[in-house]
DNA sequence: GTCTATATACCGATAGAC
DNA sequence: GTCTATCGGTATATAGAC
């Protein structure tokens, strides 16, 4: 009951797609609404129509990428019981990001650096919805006494900066280690698998 | 015996100053030309005459950015001992990089961001000299089994993106914090000193 | 709803006088 | 070495025909 008829696979939904690659990869200051029309298919006149100035588009990208992030943790929480089990499970989960949301980590990579000047309250909020979840898994650790308490947002802040980090490097990473010689492959997992053994049993030797 | 007359605190280590901010605050794409050179003090055409396009001139500031560490962490380290003080000096030093050097946390977070796509190798061997160090660390720690065998360069890019996302998301984590009640302040040794624990005993209870 | 054509502004880079 | 003036290209955004 929302637009009447012209089917379209929704060209809307076409142009925030295409805007969202544009601005993962070269930043909002460095996209050009000439070219985010052009990978949509549609015409730049019909893109301004639709979503509005290259504000709203970013507004607009930047909030779809975000709220997909909260039901994808708590779906894939469903199944995890311990709580090293769910603090995995939310490491696995942030490491898939790139094959359901390829856009995710590049965008919130270049938001942080800009320490999110630009980030208007409700979007804070937004991201606030996932430390909440983070938050949750952590104190139920705590409370089960098989965590020790740590300050929960700047552990949560480890977590996901250690994941993004690991995820966003892989090119440049690869390329150091040709460098260094130490040359490995790594999947999604293996990164998550490597992030979760790390945090939850330390370096230190026992 | 470089430069012949003309005192000047050096222009293009001014301009290169001026650079670094405004490439930190929002990036290359959104840096203007004329802003650095206004920053700088030094007119438009001097910049061009003393550093070269924009280009030459980003590949400078990063170039200064990334070899200031390697000294730092070498030289911190010479009064680190046990393979757990080394590791929360590399932490400590890359906590304190925005005294020396604010603009190093924003730029790499950025360059991170789009993969490296347009840094030449010879900046990836430069990433790959702090690399190194970390490397050494975390090998002589398992050498004197006190740390754990893990991949080192997975180690090293949680530690660094670690740090570098604790650094940079102050900003939103104190809205964040706000929004949750849970408000708390965070010195950068406070951060390095969390990531220290974090990484070193893990989260589980033991 | 769609597209062409264009207004308007900005920005990187240089020519050329001093 | 320094600065003004400006060129040429490109970007966002919209007016207006269909």
């Amino acid at each position: 009951m929302s637009r009447k008829s012209i089917p379209e696979p929704d060209a809307r939904a076409r142009i925030l797609a295409a805007a969202a690659e544009v601005f993962a990869s070269i930043g909002f200051a460095g996209a050009r609404v000439d070219e985010i029309a052009a990978r949509a298919g549609v015409n730049k006149a019909m893109l301004y129509y639709h979503v509005g100035d290259k504000d709203a588009l970013y507004a607009a990208v930047l909030t779809e990428t975000v709220d997909r992030v909260p039901p994808m943790l708590r779906k894939a929480l469903e199944n995890a019981h311990t709580p090293a089990e769910k603090l995995q499970c939310v490491l696995d989960t942030l490491a898939s990001l790139p094959e359901s949301n390829p856009q995710f980590v590049p965008i919130m990579l270049r938001e942080i650096a800009s320490g999110g000047a630009t980030l208007p309250d409700a979007m804070v909020a937004r991201m606030a919805g996932v430390f909440q979840i983070v938050a949750e898994v952590l104190d139920e650790g705590v409370k089960k006494k098989a965590f020790r308490r740590t300050d929960p947002l700047l552990t949560h802040v480890s977590l996901v900066g250690s994941m993004l980090f690991l995820v966003a490097s892989q090119p440049i990473r690869a390329r150091v280690a040709k460098l260094t010689g130490v040359n490995k492959e790594h999947t999604l997992k293996d990164l998550a698998r490597h992030t979760g053994n790390l945090v939850l049993y330390g370096l230190e030797k026992k």
